[in-house]
DNA sequence: TTATGCAAAGATAATCATTCTTATTTAGGA
DNA sequence: TCCTAAATAAGAATGATTATCTTTGCATAA
């Protein structure tokens, strides 16, 4: 999988830095949708001279090239998720735990919705469901 | 509509400031789901003394009580919706514009959906979509 | 081998939205 | 009218993010 992620970064003509492959194994392990802080926090242990924005750089740079996306969130830091795939969220109102949830069944339901009730004036690109509510614990 | 206002305020045991309606009537007239800023630069014009921080408390004050609601968005500023029914929103990928997104058959897919098909270890408490795309102009 | 170019990283200052602090003012009931 | 808690003003402080400017690392050409 490592090596999956250099050939990635290859193939948008990325330059494979340590830096890079460390922030986004720090996005793998961290596993909940991590933010800024929290990858800096992971990789101090490791790379205790890693720069700040350097952080930031590099995650922009892989939102751009589509290996991460953004979470929208209430508050106010962004948090980012490896898993690029259309998908939806689970929030939790009490934690700041956000899940994946992915439905196929439920997008084919959303779509054919739309193709009988159109939206005027507006061309629909992507749907994404933000589902509040609570985890049993664990 | 303002005494409305007027009454929702005290209804709550809130105070009727000055500070208050305007900031309340700004957001009614500025329609698309204003920022902090657009509220303080519309506000400016009638009310050159309010000061940024009132703005910001009153603000919470209206999402406590249910006068507001805080809409997600990607980026960094808060934006704030003065129709608190619940709702899904539109979002353009090329402006700033949001616009509000009422679909009652839409809704009861999704619950029915939902009735049948359960999240493990989760409660669901509210569902919204954020529907991106583009508005054709106007 | 040495020079050149350029992307990436480091350090840190700057920015911008938002929150906090403290003093002062005001709304609304007694 | 007076009183008091609630609300506001002013501006400093915070915290996340971005920008700037310098340095580094490495590939390619001379």
């Amino acid at each position: 999988m490592n090596t999956d992620f250099r050939e990635k970064l290859q193939e948008k003509g990325l330059k494979v830095t340590p830096q890079r492959v460390a922030i986004f194994e720090a996005i793998l392990k961290l596993n909940n949708h991590p933010t800024a802080e929290d990858i800096i926090a992971f990789i101090k242990t490791n790379h205790p001279n890693i720069s700040v924005g350097t952080v930031y750089k590099v995650l922009d740079t892989f939102v751009e090239n589509n290996l991460l996306k953004k979470v929208k969130t209430e508050k106010d830091s962004m948090r980012y998720d490896p898993h690029v795939a259309n998908h939806h969220h689970l929030y939790c109102y009490e934690t700041e735990r956000i899940d994946d949830y992915e439905d196929e069944k439920l997008n084919e339901l959303i779509s054919n919705h739309f193709k009988t009730h159109k939206i005027k004036n507006f061309k629909i690109q992507d749907i994404k469901l933000q589902i509040t509510g609570k985890f049993n614990n664990q």
